[in-house]
DNA sequence: AATTAACATGACAACGTTGACAAACAATTT
DNA sequence: AAATTGTTTGTCAACGTTGTCATGTTAATT
């Protein structure tokens, strides 16, 4: 029951073990005759190269994908997009969700790439946005990409995958505004969080360039849970004038503002249209449906993924390289057009 | 900017590089003296052993999850359970999400144990209940845990770790029952998903013991997802006389039904009252929040990961042992106290 | 026919670790 | 003091692969 090395296929073939490695790994230097024949020994043992062994002579054909995130939707989204990348190449994936607030994100990613079990990493927000995590990473010999919120790559210390989310929040406020609404809150504003900031920053380029001042009371911070929706929406629904629209930072919040709307017996949209962002799940599964911003995490991942493996085989490409996603919004039924 | 070795480190000591090696697996047989100065070299280099040589020697410190689900929620949590207990043993996750349908999975898990890669795998249902790739597994060396829904294990083909849905759809349907609910519906049931199956006798055992005459037609098979709530519901709420309960199968199902009925302008809990099952994020965040069956994901996945890992360390328990769970009710504020 | 080049194959070391065994040393018993 | 035991340390092979280099074979050129 032993599993079959490349000496057993070797022995069995009549060649040396060489020569099958060799067939094994599509070298050239193998006449047709002598392949053709390893080639079937190998099937016949079902052999199968031991990933172990390889990688003590090559490089490891592991990355790593490192998380803090509550939001299961998007790390799953995430996981699977890079997932899929993994297994067109070969590759494996090595999950590591960690709290970023700790410093032992350090010590375990430097353990895995100092044990030689991986060699690359993707990080997401808001371990991206750690330069300084980065420069001890690439110091240890490890290759990095980093998933980041922005119109561009801020630096080059390694390759960039940029989500642009100032442009995807004004586009959404231009929708609200479109649709009528004069008076649109925005919650969920995390000044430590790029995303967010990005989102915000949409919202006000949007309202600068229409005739609406903006109105700092029904900006509202918060976290990107369910409660804080219901927390925030409570809140603003007190204030005078009360807004017409809500711009919510997820749909999670947004579907806390839906709750918190609900209670207070306000319909939507007719009372107060609402909208998310993320195109969670979620979005599909309140009441009613959401309009959104469609993000495409897995699309998101499997190109920082793909941008990863790119570097660890060294595909000849010095610079490291970047590249932006734009985000299209999804008109659902949470959005009111007022009549005036 | 070579990662050290066990070699540099036994020059830097200078002692042999065995001696290092005892004193880094903690053997005894080194002196204190010996060994408070190789520790002290080690820590100087930053020294690490490297995994792969030592899975050369040993066997795989790697386990595979295996799963075929499209709620995020219950595969993070499993998967967090397992990590959590990986951590502790120094262990690493391999995750795999597969199509349960196709006969890759077979393959790609061949494959990962063929070339050493992983030792172990944890299965989940629907996989955890074929019995077929399990021998398989076997076969080809590897460990195997199976999550699986029931009041006992199976058979002893591999250490379980069961779930007691019967038991847990009895808890709930009892409680509608105790809140005076005379006509309650099933919606979300597959024959073929062992979870609904058990939910359903548990429903089925609730009522046979209560005076209530169980009616088929008011038992409707459908999908685990939100649209499949909504139609059930639909279906349902035509059906004369209208239910006044509706037990969903899980918290997305019954998350759909919530929104099918205030479609039709049915208040929730006072004119339908409904109860999900899992206890996901889901649950709390519907409105009104839904009374459920807690499932702690987490708890079961590490318990299963422990097994698997107990299993692979070969710690000296020949017979496969097995774990049962036992789910526990959460009231929350979707159930009506019918007054009679 | 002899020389060269190109190709095909094989021998062997190396990767960093652990396990089996042997050697050296110290402590205890005869 | 010699013999016995026990503890500490070292030597070497092995794990399964790939890289380097040498050798053998064939075809092309002189």
């Amino acid at each position: 029951m032993k599993k079959p090395t490349i000496k057993d296929v070797a022995k069995l073939a009549g060649v040396s073990f060489k020569t099958v490695s060799r067939v094994v790994n599509g070298e050239s230097c193998v006449s047709e005759q002598v392949k053709n024949k390893v080639q079937l020994c190998i099937e016949q043992l079902n052999y199968q190269p031991n990933r172990t062994a390889q990688v003590m002579r090559r490089a490891p054909k592991s990355i790593a994908f490192v998380y803090d995130n509550p939001n299961s939707h998007y790390v799953i989204e995430m996981q699977n997009g890079i997932l899929s990348e993994c297994r067109k190449k070969g590759f494996e994936l090595v999950i590591h969700p960690t709290d970023s607030h700790s410093e032992q994100v350090k010590k375990d990613l430097a353990s895995m790439i100092g044990t030689n079990l991986i060699g690359g990493v993707i990080l997401t927000p808001p371990l991206s946005e750690n330069n300084q995590l980065i420069t001890y990473l690439l110091n240890l010999d490890a290759k990095v990409v980093r998933i980041l919120s922005g119109s561009q790559a801020p630096d080059n210390l390694s390759p960039t995958i940029y989500v642009d989310d100032i442009n995807a929040g004004q586009k959404i406020t231009n929708h609200l505004l479109t649709c009528g609404h004069k008076r649109i809150a925005f919650i969920g504003h995390q000044p430590s969080h790029m995303s967010s900031e990005g989102r915000l920053t949409g919202y006000r380029k949007a309202l600068a360039t229409s005739s609406i001042q903006i109105d700092e009371n029904i900006i509202l911070p918060g976290e990107f849970t369910f409660e804080s929706g219901v927390e925030m929406t409570n809140k603003l629904m007190e204030k005078k004038p009360r807004p017409t629209a809500i711009f919510a930072c997820n749909d999670e919040i947004a579907a806390g503002a839906i709750f918190a709307a609900r209670l207070r017996n306000l319909r939507v949209p007719e009372d107060i249209s609402i909208v998310g962002f993320e195109d969670s799940p979620f979005s599909r599964q309140t009441w009613p449906k959401l309009t959104t911003v469609h993000q495409p995490n897995a699309d998101i991942a499997a190109k920082a993924a793909a941008f990863l493996i790119d570097l660890m085989l060294d595909v000849p490409c010095a610079k490291p390289k970047s590249y932006g996603f734009q985000l299209d919004l999804v008109e659902r039924d949470s959005v009111f057009q007022l009549a005036d």
